[in-house]
DNA sequence: TACCTAACTGAAAACAAGTTTCATTTATAA
DNA sequence: TTATAAATGAAACTTGTTTTCAGTTAGGTA
């Protein structure tokens, strides 16, 4: 389940986070997107609703949800987005075109990481898997 | 098998590009490392042979053997690193204490990219598939 | 309700990685 | 040897992100 604007809210305030009108924003910006957002677009977006709001703060903000698990980064290209975190271990589809995402959860890359572990030597303490490609409105279109 | 300093020489002349003393630094330098060496990295130690160069140089360099697909970028953390390219596809297993680099082929995604494919109507492309961990060398120390 | 203070904010400056520009140099084909 | 397209290096620039710092504010407390 993807958390809603009330429930990050609340987490927030829970570990002593105050809610500003400029985090309110940018998390409202985040809970509507389907797409995963770079800092700077999403930036424009929330200035629309409050448009005295500075980069920096955008930043810290995603920052700090990202901290706090709430969101989290995808890649793309050299810069990254954020999107809403769904909870658990989970990857991300990412259209290169509009970049909108979409999650999946079930990676089956356990038996690997054990294989490559044992040949390598290596302690495996994560991965990275991301596929990328169009999404069905962007496959018409370039 | 990776290529050699050699291959990698005859590839470029074979491609119309000139085999200057700075190309060959760099050459040998990624070679001769096992780690995947991010530029700033790399022009260090190529300096060492070529203390003239530029770090510009290594830039274009890395990037021609890149489009050339002597090379392959690697992802650890915000930067990339680049270490020489097996022949075909292929990942890696990056040691996010000291950088070295282990390759894998195998990563049986293809059943698991179809059905999502299929589940999301993405066209799927291309897959980012890295693990990250520490290498024998560097799992006692911290 | 007013006040206090740590937390937060925004502007500007700083930073890091990477790219572009341009005048100078050089590998290599003729 | 020479001509020339390709390559080089310094410096300026770009882009994404972070730091600094003086001023503002959320929200607990009197």
């Amino acid at each position: 389940m993807r958390p809603s604007a009330k429930k990050i809210a609340s987490v927030l305030r829970q570990k002593g986070h105050k809610l500003t009108a400029q985090r309110r924003a940018v998390i409202n910006v985040v809970v509507n997107s389907g797409e995963h957002l770079a800092p700077a677009a999403l930036y424009e977006r929330v200035r629309r609703a409050h448009p005295a709001i500075g980069l920096v703060t955008v930043y810290r903000t995603l920052e700090m949800l990202h901290e706090l698990g709430l969101i989290c980064r995808v890649h793309r290209g050299e810069k990254h987005g954020y999107t809403l975190a769904p909870s658990g271990h989970h990857h991300h589809l990412v259209c290169t075109e509009c970049g909108i995402v979409a999650d999946f959860t079930d990676c089956d890359l356990e038996v690997l990481q054990q294989r490559l572990s044992q040949q390598t030597g290596f302690k495996i303490e994560g991965h990275l898997l991301q596929f990328l490609g169009y999404c069905r409105d962007c496959q018409g279109g370039t």
